[in-house]
DNA sequence: TCGGGCATGTAAGTCGTTACATGATTCG
DNA sequence: CGAATCATGTAACGACTTACATGCCCGA
């Protein structure tokens, strides 16, 4: 995964190590991170494939290696980009490439959204199953807590698709916010 | 972590490896998962350490390796149960101890659950701080999806921040459902 | 009878992180 | 002038996963 994160955040930028941490950081530091352990090695490999190129940038006596994205690390990446993101890996890291997403055309970016939410809902739909039938157990409170994962794992469930539903419409995502509690508008 | 999981599973329960695998499935499937190539060796490490005892039991020819936790492994366990859940790990592994809170006084959950809910406002803040610098920025539509994570991220957080109000208050869980879309009460 | 679930494990590999090592520059 | 930040890397370790290896039992 690292390795097309980098590629993704070389796209538009020649970058060095360091600074390829920190747009990550800045950037999708809420759903992946990366440390220098990792980013350096990963940076060689991507230089040994032909992905990317090295050009040292002599900085007051100071070496600095930036790094570029190649025509083959561009197309390594899109390919990434494109490929199946629904089935495989887990809910949130599926962000990690909507991050991404203003590089390919709106329309398929939408339908790979549209099967996110798809994904989303049959998930939602069985965790509620499963809550039903807990709830028919006796001795409710000794479970409360348990019971509770269960309710959060809906919830946070139903603001992703609030947020797919939102999106794949293009709408203004200031929709989102603002409708908190208040049936009908009041003076604000 | 797999450690404590894996106590806490057994911990009213002397079960297989094999049930303990599905058990975390089918209670903390959504936060946390492991495999047979994971449980087996630390099921092996908690009983040179003492936390778990063996029981060979036989049903038809086979032998089955039950396992009982020990008072040793119940201490472990509680220890890590009780310490520090807010400060280190992920927002989504949190949960994996509340899954197990019903083994401590509310009143405790309740305070944890608050210290929790702390720290996703707090982080849900920088998120909307750094939502607005970037909506300052000329040329939104080259950049619609970077932002959509972030909304993504904030509205994640504000369900999550609804379900920390909730259950520390020892409301009733389906609030958090069922309250989509109206403004007054219909006749359901 | 045969496929799927029960049941236990190991070996190799993946994908990182943490800590260390080094040193230069910049800003208050 | 010293602390923070810039900048690059390595070595050791950690916490798993995947694939493999084995074999029994049960129900259609």
């Amino acid at each position: 995964m690292l390795e097309f994160v980098i590629l993704g955040t070389i796209f538009d930028n020649t970058l060095t190590g360091y600074d390829i941490r920190k747009c990550i950081e800045s950037g999708i530091g809420m759903f992946y991170r990366a440390s220098y352990g990792s980013i350096y090695p990963i940076l060689s490999k991507l230089l040994d494939k032909g992905y990317v190129t090295c050009i040292d940038e002599v900085v007051s006596n100071r070496i600095k290696k930036k790094y570029r994205i190649t025509k083959s690390g561009k197309d390594e990446f899109m390919k990434w980009l494109i490929e199946d993101n629904v089935s495989n890996g887990s809910l949130e890291s599926a962000m990690v490439k909507v991050y991404f997403f203003d590089k390919i055309p709106r329309r398929t970016a939408y339908e790979k959204i549209n099967e996110y939410e798809e994904k989303l809902r049959n998930y939602q739909m069985e965790l509620i199953n499963k809550k039903e039938k807990f709830e028919k157990l006796k001795n409710r409170d000794t479970f409360y807590f348990k019971l509770s994962t269960l309710y959060f794992g809906i919830c946070k469930l139903q603001s992703m698709i609030r947020w797919c539903e939102t999106v794949k419409q293009g709408k203004n995502l200031d929709f989102l916010l603002h409708n908190e509690e208040e049936g009908y508008a009041g003076d604000n």
